[in-house]
RNA sequence: GGCCCCUUCGUCUAGCGGUUAGGACACCUGCCUUUCACGCAGGCGACACGGGUUCGAAUCCCGUAGGGGUCACCA
């Protein structure tokens, strides 16, 4: 048997740090046991996932060098793929399981359900749906779904006994049945949901061990009964713990950044941040703690692996990536992985252009542009304020921040749409309104456009020098965060479809 | 709140019945150095708590506490 592991991320938002630490383990344990690394695309959800920010986890993933292999799939060409041009194999799955019982057709209205969960929460009962639709006859069911009335399809559960999960690392764990709701296999828009889809691709694709995070522990006995209803079998399941911010909670783009293309902005190496992601958790036989990636394929020992949630701390990282600076790299070295940075025609070109205008020697240059080839630029607090009170303009530069989170594309044209769409909504005058915002994207009150400027130096960076000073100003408590998010929310009442 | 998982210095961790509980980051001190950094030497600092089992427990078992995850037509 040839050991197979996947990686199966979402196209929605950012490639994650978290995604890249749960590909990594997956990546070191498939070829240390001679297997194949598969990667296959999360794209059950068409409204909220873009191709663009597919490319952008493909990429993320590459820079790190974690490379995927080609394996077995179900239709196309090899390499990574979309689920959505392949829904036809879940319709096919779904129906196996209404004819044989173990699914049954669901027409409950949104509306319902949530009374239904209204009502389990104020009295306290175990949450989840109630059956209301299973009493339905088959051939009834079939009927009205044939009419084109809406429906989901819901897995049956048993609704006594326990469910054993047997996890690599933990041992058995066990769940009550009851316990398990009646998940939704096919969504109303004919679409799997996550649950199905992933198990019937790690079945095509012959995956034999899952590694994911632990968050997935408690959907476990799902999947487990999906695999004994097809009659499947079971991949050996691996519960990773969770990267954490510094308060222990599950690592989050609120908290930290998590973004890799932003640690890729800030200057981090890919060999130091892999090396970093693979000391969550885990560590060489040996207790070296700077190893390569084919290093940590060699040595790698599943059973050295550690439960306790790991804090993800950029300063251990920054001590790391400084050591691969100095100890791996000559002067010349160093100039090429520069260049790969910035110092490249690509990036420096539009910053040059911007800057020619604005200089009269050569040696204005450097003070000019420094803020295109640095992290975040300290900003003086009464500087931001201007005279008036630190607290407005902490309000502005937040909810535009916000506002800025959810929005991709990052165009000049369309910062100015954004920016200038926000101003009106907070009818400021777009020139008092803008203001700050010279100040904390270059740390200068003389320097490059804005717009453009934000264009060149991308969301993360942009986002991050907004996010450092709000902290300058204080930053914003729980309480300030709760007025500002419903103030956010009656200005910018983000369309149902919109992500955020 | 129900269910589930986890628990060694502030942080990442070693340890898998007998150790003065080891290392790394951070912090502090000193050395090196025109400054800073690097480097070197040293220091501070942890087995969550309570019961068992055992000659012996950070290690095994039970309980408590704390933290986390999850309870969607999101993944």
């Amino acid at each position: 048997m040839t050991v197979r592991t996947r990686i199966a991320p979402s196209p929605t938002g950012d490639p994650h740090v978290g995604t890249a630490y749960i590909a990594l383990f997956n990546y070191c344990f498939a070829k240390k046991h001679g297997g194949q690394f598969l990667l296959r695309i999360e794209d059950t959800d068409q409204v909220r996932s873009s191709e663009q920010s597919e490319k952008q986890i493909l990429d993320a993933l590459e820079w790190l060098g974690l490379t995927w292999d080609e394996g077995p799939r179900v239709d196309g060409p090899h390499g990574p793929y979309r689920q959505s041009e392949r829904s036809q194999i879940y319709i096919d799955h779904a129906a196996k399981l209404l004819e044989t019982g173990h699914a049954f057709r669901c027409f409950c209205t949104a509306d319902r359900l949530a009374q239904l969960r209204a009502h389990q929460r104020e009295s306290g009962e175990f949450q989840g749906y109630d059956g209301h639709c299973m009493s339905i006859p088959a051939d009834e069911a079939a009927q009205r779904a044939a009419a084109g009335e809406s429906h989901v399809v819901r897995m049956k559960v048993p609704r006594e006994g326990k469910c054993v999960v047997k996890d690599y690392f933990r041992g058995d764990i066990e769940f009550d049945w009851a316990t398990v709701d009646m998940q939704v296999l096919m969504k109303s828009d004919g679409l799997p949901t996550y649950h199905l889809a992933n198990v019937v691709d790690d079945h095509l694709m012959g995956i034999t061990h899952v590694m994911r995070g632990e968050e997935w522990i408690s959907s476990a006995p799902k999947h487990l009964l999906l695999y004994e209803y097809f009659g499947w079998e079971v991949p050996q399941l691996m519960h990773l713990p969770l990267l954490r911010n510094p308060d222990k909670s599950k690592l989050s783009k609120r908290k930290n950044p998590t973004s890799i293309m932003y640690y890729q902005r800030m200057g981090y190496l890919p060999e130091a941040l892999i090396n970093y992601l693979g000391m969550m958790a885990w560590t060489m036989p040996d207790g070296e703690e700077k190893f390569t990636l084919a290093q940590m394929v060699e040595h790698f020992d599943i059973d050295r692996v550690s439960l306790g949630g790991p804090v993800f701390d950029t300063t251990k990282l920054g001590w790391l990536n400084g050591r691969y600076i100095r100890e791996d790299h000559t002067a010349a070295q160093l100039a090429g992985r520069l260049q790969e940075w910035t110092l490249n025609p690509e990036y420096g070109f539009p910053i040059l252009e911007m800057a020619q205008k604005r200089i009269e020697t050569l040696s204005d240059l450097g003070p000019l542009v420094s803020h295109f080839f640095s992290g975040v630029v300290p900003v003086d607090a009464d500087a931001l304020a201007g005279g008036k009170d630190p607290n407005d303009v902490k309000r502005v530069l937040q909810l535009a921040l916000w506002r800025l989170e959810a929005h991709r594309d990052w165009t000049t044209e369309a910062l100015h749409e954004v920016m200038k769409d926000t101003g009106e909504r907070l009818e400021m005058k777009l020139r008092d309104f803008l203001k700050p915002f010279f100040l904390v994207i270059s740390g200068s009150a003389v320097s490059t456009p804005l717009f453009d400027s934000m264009a060149v130096l991308g969301p993360d960076i942009t986002r991050a020098r907004i996010r450092a000073a709000v902290e300058t100003l204080g930053g914003v408590s729980k309480k300030e965060t709760k007025t500002l998010e419903k103030e956010y929310a009656t200005l910018f009442a983000p369309a149902p479809s919109e992500e955020s």
